[in-house]
DNA sequence: CCGTACTTTAGCATAATTGTTAAACAAAAT
DNA sequence: ATTTTGTTTAACAATTATGCTAAAGTACGG
C-alpha cells in the first residue's frame, strides 16, 4: 500500500537513520532497520541515499555540528568570564536535552576513529584546539587577577564539560540507578542548568 | 606454523577479545581481528569458546564487574563523607587508568541493552540502586547538619562521577583537542586525583 | 490526460561473517 | 611410545547485509 501520508520520505528516512544510528553506532545499525523504523522499504533508502556510507557521513557531520558549532560561539563571546561559563553549561544541556543520543554517538564514533575529529572540525572551519586554548588562557587570567582560586586549567575545563555531558552519555545508567523515569531525568537535567553553575562557582570562587 | 610461545592461548584469546570488543563494541568486533590480535586463527576461538555471545558475555561480565564492584566497597565503608569522597575518586581514577576504554565499552553496551544492568548487577549480588541511595541520605545528614552546603543529593553525585568518568569515556577527543600524547594524558588524570577531590570540595563547604 | 517524481515489490549478486568440521601435525604428558 | 591436548590449515554451509535493478503502481502538478 502506498504512503498516505503527504511527508516527503528523504527528511523522514534521515530522522529515521538518525535514530538508528545514534542507537547502534555504525556497525551496529542495519539498513533493514532505518526502513522499518521510517515506515518505508529498504529500495527507497538507496534512492535517495547511494549507500550506508553516505547516509552516515550526513548525519555524523551534521551532529558534530550540532556538537560542536553552538560551542564554539559561548566559548568566543566576549561575556564575563562566569557568564560565559554560566553560557557554556545552558548551550551544552539545552542541545543535549533536545537530542538525547548525540553526546553518546559522537563520542562513540570519534573514539572509533579519531581522525574524524581533525577531518569533520576542518570540513566546518572549526579549530577546536584554538578554542580551548583561549578559554585556559581566560583562566589563567582570572587565576592571576585572584578572581578564581589557583586551578590547572585543563582540569577546570574537564570539569565544566564533564558536569554537562557525562549525564546524557550515561543516561541509561542513571536512569536505571537513580530510577527515574524520561520526564525525571529531562526535569533534573533542567534543574542542573542552576545547580551545575552554583556547583562550579563555588568550586572556584575563593 | 606451530607457536613457538608457551603461553597458554585461553587467557591470550581473552585478552585479545578484551581489546577488540571495547575497542569496537559488539557490534563492531570480528572473530577474525580477534583472532589476529592474539596472533592465532578463527578456528581456536571456538576451540575455546564456542562462539561470539559466549565470548562476549564472558568478557561483559568481567568488565562490569571492574566498573561497579570495587566502587561498591568504596561507597559502603565507614569512612568518613569526605574521605569517601576521596575514596571514590581515587577509586575510579586508578582503575579506569589501568583500563582505558573500560568505562566507554560498560556505557555503550549498556546504552544499547539496559537490561543488562540489572541483569548483571544480580547476577554480582550487586544492588546499584540501594548503594546509591544510601550515599544520597548521607549527603543529606550532611547538609543537615550544616558541613555542607546545600545541594540536590543526586547532582552532586551525578557531579562527582561525571568528573571522574567523563574525562576517559572522551579521551580521544580530550587528547586530540588538548593536544596530550597518552603520557600526558596519564600524568593529568594522575593529578587529576587531588584537583578533583580538591574542585569538589570548595565546590560543598559552606 | 500526461508526465514526472515517488514508492513498492520482488528479486538477485555479491560480499562479509559466523559457525563448524576434517585432517594433519606439534608438543606435552603419561 | 603412545595418548592427549593444543594448534593450524583448509574448506564449507548457513546466514546476514549490502548494493542494485527492473517492473509496476501511485500520486501529483501542469
Amino acid at each position: 500500500m502506498p504512503k498516505t501520508d503527504t511527508k516527503p520520505s528523504e527528511e523522514l528516512i534521515l530522522n529515521a537513520a538518525v535514530k538508528v544510528f545514534t542507537r547502534k553506532g555504525y556497525t551496529g545499525a542495519r539498513m533493514e532497520e532505518i526502513a522499518k523504523e521510517a515506515g518505508i522499504n529498504r529500495a527507497l533508502l538507496h534512492y535517495y541515499f547511494r549507500d550506508k556510507e553516505t547516509m552516515f557521513n550526513i548525519i555524523f557531520e551534521t551532529k558534530f555540528k550540532e556538537f560542536f558549532t553552538g560551542l564554539f560561539g559561548v566559548f568566543q563571546s566576549n561575556a564575563s568570564f562566569t557568564e560565559k561559563i554560566k553560557n557554556i553549561i545552558d548551550h551544552e544541556i539545552t542541545v543535549l536535552s533536545k537530542h538525547p543520543d548525540l553526546a553518546r554517538f559522537v563520542i562513540m564514533e570519534i573514539a572509533q576513529q579519531p581522525d574524524r575529529l581533525i577531518q569533520f572540525g576542518q570540513k566546518l572551519g572549526l579549530n577546536p584546539r584554538l578554542m580551548l586554548e583561549n578559554f585556559q588562557k581566560e583562566i589563567q587570567q582570572n587565576i592571576e587577577e585572584g578572581k578564581i582560586r589557583p586551578i590547572d586549567g585543563r582540569q577546570l575545563l574537564m570539569n565544566i564539560i564533564s558536569i554537562c555531558i557525562y549525564p546524557f552519555v550515561a543516561k541509561p545508567i542513571i536512569k536505571t540507578m537513580m530510577q527515574m523515569d524520561e520526564n525525571t531525568f529531562m526535569d533534573l537535567m533542567e534543574k542542573r542548568k542552576k545547580d551545575a553553575y552554583e556547583f562550579i562557582i563555588n568550586a572556584i570562587t575563593p
